[in-house]
DNA sequence: GATGAATGAGCGTTCATTCAT
DNA sequence: CATGAATGAACGCTCATTCAT
């Protein structure tokens, strides 16, 4: 029941109090998780009321909702991006998996909610986030057939598999990666794309 | 599904009580996240009541602790074996690789809890389990350095690097997998041995 | 049903918007009861916003005693109508307790509200309208006292009660009454008048 | 939900905590009105928490069902009781009818409750209730029924709308009657009742 | 060893009302 | 005239934990 934005707040140059509320709450969703957080601490954060959180979203839950779909919504159209790019399979793959990698340090808090607290969500929006899941993940998947169809990439691992290979190493990424670690975004992006195509060298 | 009676079984045959706890809430952790699960629907699925549960448990939080425990020690001491077997370094490792996959889908409910809940620890307890989990990463990666230093792996990812590869995959097992689904654990553990062997190819 | 329009209707044909918030107001405070129904649920009813009810009434509690007085003028109204006539006081008393009914049943939502809702009235909005039915109640009292003294009527039981155990029985067409069921209002009223005037016969 | 309850407090001769709760409960509903009497009320009233009041009841709910419960049960036995008796049709019903005025009078809190908090009961409750109303309702109509049939009542009326006139004149009740009025609950059971039978004579 | 009544703090949510625009 | 964002207080309810028995 998440009401439509129009308009912000006007008191000096402060972000409106939607965005206020869902920056706090992804915040610390992510540093907290999603049962551990309470309203109070969200709205505290975001520095309004609760009356203002329930003018904007319906529930606790539609705020969790609003997180899952600006990342799907992101990660979705950058694959797509990649996907359609006009180079061979081999390129289009390295490049897909490297970019899903830098997005997901980019926004890690998105990525800990989204495999902790998704089954937070209510059985219908749950349904829904798992069809944007499923359809991101079969974009994948087909370039993996494409590349073995083709014959560059192996074909003993069902692709499935191996997209779940993949993602199960980007999923890990919130466990273990820290901003002030020994590798940039972009060295632990290559050196996983560089894993997943060795592992599909023929 | 052990049934090693230690403590006093008071009505025949049942498994002891603190057992019978820890089964029931390491499903209920599993199904509904450790949050979720109210203390009282633990003691019912126990068929208990409330004070047998804190004669045998501090708190709900111990209990939590009790499964990683269970579950850390058994993960510790299989990876060791095949550690220390007597056979080239890519057997061992691909045995390795291959017998945490099958372990974990035969525990799926304890892989679950494991990475969904370590946040609900309380600090000293998450801090123990961390590092002994960092330990287990440890014995892991030295197998990966193993190889590389003879030559059988390439040396182009940083072994750590390789072992999250790896345990992202296994982690997000708990995601996907079906007992029901097309592929037996040991078919899975398989490929996805397989697909870490080849990533590690020179 | 009425028309009339009073004050500045604004979209061409509709009923101005006092009006609306009225209607809407009875119709779910009948349904609901006075508590469950919300300031927003009947802004949404009547198709404005908040902001318009305010505008037009101090508040929610102002909309029910505007109901209450609707309700309150025309029984009193039809009452002095039957009262005055010029006829047998059996005749009247007759008349004014089967229109009555057949005013309550046009009517079963503001009923429902009236004997509902009383206590929801601040205390000096209460009292007001206890004293509006008080005069309503003596003014049928007179009837039946007048027959009493005239000698039509039984004198066994004191006015009073006669009068409030007709009104119960119209009190509670509101808990039985279905417009769809067996009788017609007009049946209702001509059976209930016929039971009060058999009661009081000498 | 109902939890049974099976032992009270011991703390010095104090009734038991339910016990308590639900004279707490009956006093505030009657005097306020369901929707307007806070949980937070009933317990600081019974002296006791919240914790103990969903120790032994469900819901806010579950209390006022309980309330109806007790009224139901009381009233549908005497009714029985009355309707069974070795006697005339017309004591029966004579004695039934002044039976229920006692009564009621007994427990005008109950009664207040009863016809104005009905609507607040959950759905499936509130059939419950119906029906137990409903079948007490028939047994009263039975006794006019059978008055009619032997032909010591008038048949101008239907039984089921002399019932409700009846019964309109009980409900009423709690809307005028005062304890500490001109007539004692005895006198106004004889009047109602002499009504009700004068309103029968053929 | 085990019970279950009772606590107390906190939860997500609702809502009549206000007020700057 | 009318809007709708925002408040602030209260609501019904949950639950891990304690403790007299």
């Amino acid at each position: 029941m998440t009401r439509t934005v129009t308009a912000g707040t006007t008191d000096g140059g402060a972000r409106p109090v939607p965005q206020r509320l869902l920056a706090a709450a992804t915040r610390l969703f992510a540093d907290q998780g999603y049962d551990r957080t309470s309203v109070q601490e969200i709205v505290e954060a975001a520095g309004v009321t609760k009356g203002a959180l329930y003018h904007y979203f319906g529930s606790k839950d539609d705020l969790l909702h609003e997180v899952y779909g600006r990342v799907l919504r992101l990660q979705q159209e950058r694959l797509d991006a990649f996907a359609c790019a006009d180079a061979p399979v081999e390129r289009r793959l390295r490049d897909a998996a490297a970019d899903v990698v830098v997005t997901t340090i980019e926004n890690l808090d998105d990525t800990k909610i989204f495999f902790r607290s998704m089954h937070h969500l209510g059985p219908e929006k749950h349904k829904q986030v798992r069809a944007e899941r499923r359809r991101y993940h079969e974009r994948f998947r087909a370039l993996v057939e494409e590349g073995q169809r083709v014959g560059v990439f192996s074909a003993a691992t069902p692709a499935d598999l191996v997209v779940d290979y993949h993602f199960g190493s980007v999923h890990h990424l919130a466990n273990w990666y820290r901003p002030d670690g020994a590798l940039t975004a972009a060295q632990v992006a290559d050196h996983l794309a560089d894993l997943l195509l060795r592992a599909l060298r023929p």
